[in-house]
RNA sequence: AGUCCUAUAGCUCAGUUGGUUAGAGCGCUACACUGAUAAUGUAGAGGUCCGCAGUUCAAAUCUGCGUGGGACUACCA
């Protein structure tokens, strides 16, 4: 569809762009041709994220998708194969929640008041609640991504996959079983993911109960050291915040580099004689040095002021392996236990240095017991099975509820009968909410009494909530699956160092801290809507099997059926190796089905399945091999889409997605799972506040880019800061782009547009070579090849920002302001000749060019251009921008020397315009003369190259170089720091201020001789030219401006000869104005009629020839009469006023 | 609490291997231009380069310690 005429618009409406040049891909098909004739290239591998639909897409998905679209566009300009699939995360916490609120139900509902399988069937729906959304945004945006075949999480084909990754994980070794301690809601009755705790508000301010109690140390061969100084009982000293867990001891842990004292004193509150052992460093907090002169002989029971003695000092490691007897003796543990142990987590920033281990009760607290073979304190239940004293509704266990052998053996009923049943924080009694005493307090007491508390006050710390419940979380030992990360965290730190990540402080910083400090991945969840564990085990857990295909489950399931666990093969209608959804919609992967199916073991033993989900993280972190149903499919090809060249998300996903990409590729393929990240920042309102509902400062996406279109919000996003810093996001920024930088590009096409169309230029004529064309012509085009080699660099490097600002400012700065400024006569008027049609093959280039180099980060604006521009030339054959090949930039055409003696022209003609403003004197008004000081031959030649540029941009007539033989000048010279530092170092201050004291004959003595002498006061030294800069600030006598290293005079004496000619433009000027006014086209000839005015005649005289052609005017004429009634009163100055006369002629 | 990022003009951001007058755009003020015109240009005002200390002949730049903002990870007793 070629078209004769460059399309020309009314006025720039990119809202109206996008949704022309949506309509123009959908009918071409765009996107789809893009993968097709890259066909068989080498391929581009990229991951997308999946995203959760069950969320409403916000302003930030605008940019991490346009980071990603623009590296996708740009790699399919360099002609690689793109491909790129949708993703939707569908299981977890988020969807399930969401379906109990939407339900009005809790957890404990599920499986009660509505049915496993409803609940999913409701989750299933839910989750792609607003796919129509986020299908819309991305439509909208421009982001291409192929959503009609995405991946869902749920699908049984991508759980498949997963099992298949489990089942390897299985096979070595590293999936295994344990009791970790997490948190959990006893109000809710359910653990909580970090996730959850990590919601606003979870962590609250609360004021406590602290106990420092005292560890009564038992006297043996270990204890010596202490007994030997100490002439009383020998206590250690811990601080604990939950009192709770005191009964639950089982250890004290110490840093064996710590200094510890042991310090004579009394109990404050029975006043008895006591020797305790602590921190060195928190002794003062216990025993202020105040106190220190008091004698112990004196103390009183019940004196404020206790007196105190340090009488012996260890170090940490001394002390371990130190028994004490147990603080509560209300439960036996059943192994090995009060032993002083050593942990390098103990700090002295507060407590006493000695930290109370509950290994039930704290995951440091499980390690530390672990690693020195301490045993939790453990009770048994009725089953006997091995519980922590708490149960799970936050109370210590009633007697009536555990083991009666377990009550028998090893628990004290007399003392632990009053305790029994209560619960360890008041909010979880349903009865006593607001009771004033609590647990913790009737357990100070306790000890209070026993002589076993040193110190009992309230404390205000910060602790975690249930978001749901409002109520205090519990630390609490659950069972869970992991997976064993730690084996293989040295290869995964490898492994790291090899991706390129933007920014590189991400990958060493946050991502490469979080390897080095590793734990296992707590697989297991404890929900319903998520991808099951496909373990089976035995009851009594001596044999176990883990799935790893439908197929396989279907032949297990087989052999079930004939051991008769189970009535018939859920799996029966599954055919084997057929991909269809049909096929795999003949069952569901999905609790409740899988809780149903029992397996046979190898001895005949009936098998169940471990009720866990996995983590939904895993689901995500599995994509590159279950989006594509590996290894039931793809198998073969499978190093065309793995690993990934390039992802992006924003940054929280670092220990997110980045991270189970990076676990999964590590641990099953030994590989990378992406080679090149981006981890963008995040999206703030304009004040630098989080976006969130609650401030309501959100911004809507649909709405900006309806209003503005796609690109100016694009392009903003990615040239306001760079994507790894935080956007203050600021809807002004949107309409600054659209003016500045669309406006102006816009504004150059439409000149191009109107002149080309008068003239009939399609590019059908002979290329002008470069160099033929005339030095402005190719000094634009050395910037453009030097702008498609810094944008590719840009672009190679993952660096968005530097690629769109380099183009911002060859459009804004050099095409737009420079270079079409400087050449609009070109285009107008005269011949169509090779001067002229130099000028526009230039333009032409510079403006597709342009198009090709930002159509990835505004694809819909930059399509439009291009194919406005090719529609006429058909130059390219691709239909669209996005079709094309990336240009090649000519380093031939690149020449510095031509970029910089433009840099001078533009300098001095700013200086010269500067100076005219100064005394008043229009542009329009020729002038006689400039004068420029010639420092250096270079300077000359470079000057010379753009003299005739310079005096037609300034209307000056003649430009005069000055050197030193004119004897005007005045220099000015000024040390190189960067030179002579390095050598005079400490004696630059001596040396600057020796050449600051230079005379105009020392500085022509060094230009001379290229070597001047200077004493200081530590000797002579010789210094050379490269080791100054002269420059010429002033020209005594003339108007004169300086920047930089550039000077210029401007001679201002306007002659008779001149100021006529000033007349006459001014005279052009207004009949360029009636000529507008009346609406004329810009190629109808006119005949003008001027009233005479003697400041007018002579000059309309002298230059007629001159405003005839400007104006295209066909005849002047100058008569004495009045003129009739379409005449208008022109002001050429304040004392000339005439009237005139322009009227439309034929021909 | 730890880790990481960040702090430059009223606002958004540049600022090369440290080099001596710290820049741009927006906004503000004034002016100019007018065949790119719902554009454009020029000039002006506006800075404790977050603070303190250090390294150096020389620090916005390097180091340390703080402070503010942000993110992530957290049962520190």
């Amino acid at each position: 569809m070629k078209q004769s005429k460059f399309k020309e618009y009314k006025g720039l409406d990119l809202s109206q762009v996008n949704k022309d040049v949506l309509k123009t891909w959908d009918k071409n098909d765009t996107f789809h041709k893009s993968l097709e004739t890259r066909k068989g290239h080498p391929t581009f591998v990229f991951y997308e994220g999946p995203p959760s639909a069950n969320g409403i897409p916000g302003i930030h998905h605008v940019m991490a998708r346009s980071i990603k679209d623009i590296f996708c566009r740009y790699k399919t300009q360099k002609g690689f194969l793109v491909e790129r699939k949708a993703g939707w995360d569908t299981h977890g916490l988020p969807v399930e929640l969401g379906v109990e609120k939407m339900l009005g139900i809790t957890k404990e509902d599920i499986g009660t008041k509505i049915s496993v399988e409803e609940y999913n069937q409701t989750c299933r729906k839910e989750v792609m609640k607003y796919t129509d959304l986020w299908e819309d945004l991305t439509h909208k945006m421009g982001y291409w991504v192929d959503m009609e075949h995405p991946y869902i999480t749920y699908d049984n084909r991508y759980i498949e996959s997963l099992w298949y990754l489990l089942q390897k994980l299985h096979e070595k070794g590293l999936l295994y079983k344990g009791k970790t301690i997490q948190p959990y809601s006893p109000a809710a009755g359910t653990g909580l993911s970090t996730h959850e705790l990590n919601q606003p508000g979870c962590y609250r301010d609360v004021k406590d109960t602290t106990i420092v109690a005292q560890f009564k140390v038992i006297r043996n061969e270990k204890s010596k050291l202490l007994f030997d100084k100490a002439d009383t009982d020998v206590y250690v000293l811990a601080w604990t915040t939950t009192p709770w867990t005191l009964p639950s001891n089982t250890a004290l842990a110490i840093n064996a580099n710590i200094r510890y004292e042991l310090v004579k004193s009394f109990n404050p509150y029975s006043g008895d004689p006591i020797t305790v052992l602590l921190a060195k460093d928190r002794r003062e907090s216990y025993f202020p040095s105040a106190n220190a002169e008091l004698a112990l002989e004196d103390y009183k029971a019940g004196d404020k002021k206790v007196p105190f003695k340090v009488i012996a000092e260890f170090t940490g490691s001394q002390l371990v392996g130190i028994n004490y007897e147990q603080l509560f003796p209300w439960v036996k543990p059943e192994g090995d236990a009060f032993r002083v142990i050593a942990g390098d987590f103990v700090t002295t920033e507060d407590g006493t240095g000695v930290v109370h281990i509950a290994p039930t009760f704290g995951a440091d607290d499980d390690r530390a017991a672990k690693a020195s073979g301490i045993s939790p304190l453990i009770l048994r239940d009725k089953a006997n099975n091995p519980e922590p004293m708490v149960d799970r509704r936050g109370r210590f266990y009633p007697i009536e509820d555990l083991h009666p052998d377990f009550v028998k053996n090893h628990i004290n009923v007399e003392l632990y009968k009053d305790f029994a049943g209560s619960f360890v924080k008041n909010e979880y009694d349903p009865e006593a909410a607001d009771k004033e005493t609590s647990l913790d307090v009737d357990l100070a007491v306790t000890l209070k009494k026993e002589n076993k508390a040193f110190r009992i006050e309230k404390h205000v710390h910060n602790y975690p909530h249930c978001w749901r419940t409002d109520k205090p979380i519990l630390y609490y030992p659950l069972d869970s699956w992991f997976i064993k990360v730690t084996a293989l965290k040295d290869r995964m730190i490898e492994l790291n160092n090899t991706i390129n990540w933007k920014p590189a402080s991400t990958g060493t910083g946050r991502f490469g801290k979080w390897l080095e400090n590793l734990l296992d991945w707590n697989l297991s969840r404890s929900r319903y809507w998520g991808t099951p564990l496909p373990i089976w085990v035995t009851e009594d857990r001596s044999e176990m099997i883990c799935i790893g295909s439908v197929a396989q489950m279907k032949a297990e399931c087989e052999k079930a059926v004939k051991a008769g666990f189970m009535e018939k093969n859920p799996l029966a209608n599954f055919v084997e190796g057929e991909f269809t959804s049909n096929n795999y919609e003949s069952f569901d992967l999905h609790r409740p089905f899988v809780d149903n199916v029992f397996l046979v073991s190898s001895t005949g033993k009936k098998m169940f399945r471990e009720p866990d989900l996995i983590d939904v993280w895993f689901d995500s972190g599995a994509m590159p091999y279950a989006q594509v149903h590996y290894p039931f499919e793809h198998k073969e090809n499978f190093g065309d889409v793995y690993p990934a060249d390039f992802i992006a998300e924003v940054v929280d996903q670092t220990r997110g997605w980045f991270y189970t990409l990076h676990a999964i590729s590590s641990l099953l393929f030994d590989s990378v799972a992406f080679k090149n990240i981006i981890s963008n920042g995040l999206v703030l309102d304009k004040n630098g506040n989080k976006m969130s509902k609650r401030l309501g400062n959100g911004v809507d996406p649909f709405e900006v880019i309806e209003k503005y279109g796609s690109d100016p919000l694009r392009w903003y996003m990615i040239t306001n800061s760079q994507p790894w810093d935080n956007l203050k996001f600021d809807i002004e920024g949107v309409d600054e782009v659209k003016r500045k930088f669309f406006g102006t590009l816009y504004n150059t096409y439409s000149f191009f547009a109107l002149y080309a169309n008068v003239d009939g230029f399609n590019y059908s004529d002979a290329e002008v070579p470069v160099e033929k064309r005339p030095e402005i012509d190719r000094w634009i085009l050395s910037l453009l090849n030097s702008l498609i080699k810094e944008v590719e660099d840009a672009y190679e490097s993952y660096e968005p920002t530097r690629a769109g600002r380099a183009i911002q400012d060859f459009v804004n700065e050099q095409l737009s302001n420079w270079y079409v400024r400087l050449n609009r006569k070109r285009f107008w008027g005269g011949e169509f000749d090779t001067d002229k049609i130099a000028a526009y093959q230039t333009l032409y280039t510079c403006l597709e060019t342009v198009a090709i180099l930002a159509s990835p980060i505004a694809p819909f604006f930059m399509d439009q251009l291009f194919t406005d521009l090719n529609n006429v030339t058909g130059k390219h054959t691709d239909e669209s921008v996005h079709l094309t090949q990336f240009p090649k930039y000519n380093e031939k055409l690149i020449d510095k020397n031509l970029e910089e003696r433009m840099e001078i022209a533009q300098s001095i003609c700013s200086l010269v315009l500067g100076l005219r403003r100064k005394v008043n004197i229009k542009v329009r008004q020729p002038l006689s003369k400039i004068m420029i000081p010639i420092l250096d031959e270079k300077f000359r030649a470079q000057l010379k190259a753009v003299e005739n540029l310079i005096l037609s941009e300034v209307n000056v007539k003649e430009l005069e170089y000055l050197t030193d033989s004119t004897g005007v000048l005045v220099k000015k010279i000024k040390p190189n720091f960067k030179t002579l530092g390095p050598r005079f170092g400490k004696s630059m201050k001596a040396i600057s201020d020796a050449v600051a004291k230079m005379t105009q004959a020392d500085i022509s003595s060094i230009e001379r001789n290229n070597n001047f002498e200077m004493t200081l006061a530590e000797g002579p030294i010789n210094i050379t030219l490269e080791d100054v800069e002269i420059l010429s600030e002033d020209i005594p006598g003339w108007l004169v401006a300086n920047e930089g290293r550039y000077t210029v005079a401007l001679d201002i004496k306007i002659s008779d000869e001149l100021k006529m000619e000033g007349i006459a433009r001014e005279l052009i000027n207004r009949v360029q104005n009636i000529r507008k006014d009346s609406g004329f086209e810009v190629t109808d000839k006119i005949k003008i009629t001027i009233k005479k005015h003697e400041g007018l005649n002579n000059a309309v005289v002298a230059h007629k020839d001159y405003i005839a052609g400007q104006t295209l005017a066909k005849e002047i004429n100058l008569v004495d009469s009045e003129l009739n009634g379409n005449s208008i009163v022109i002001e050429l100055d304040d004392e000339l006023k005439t009237s005139i006369s322009v009227e439309k002629i034929e021909g």
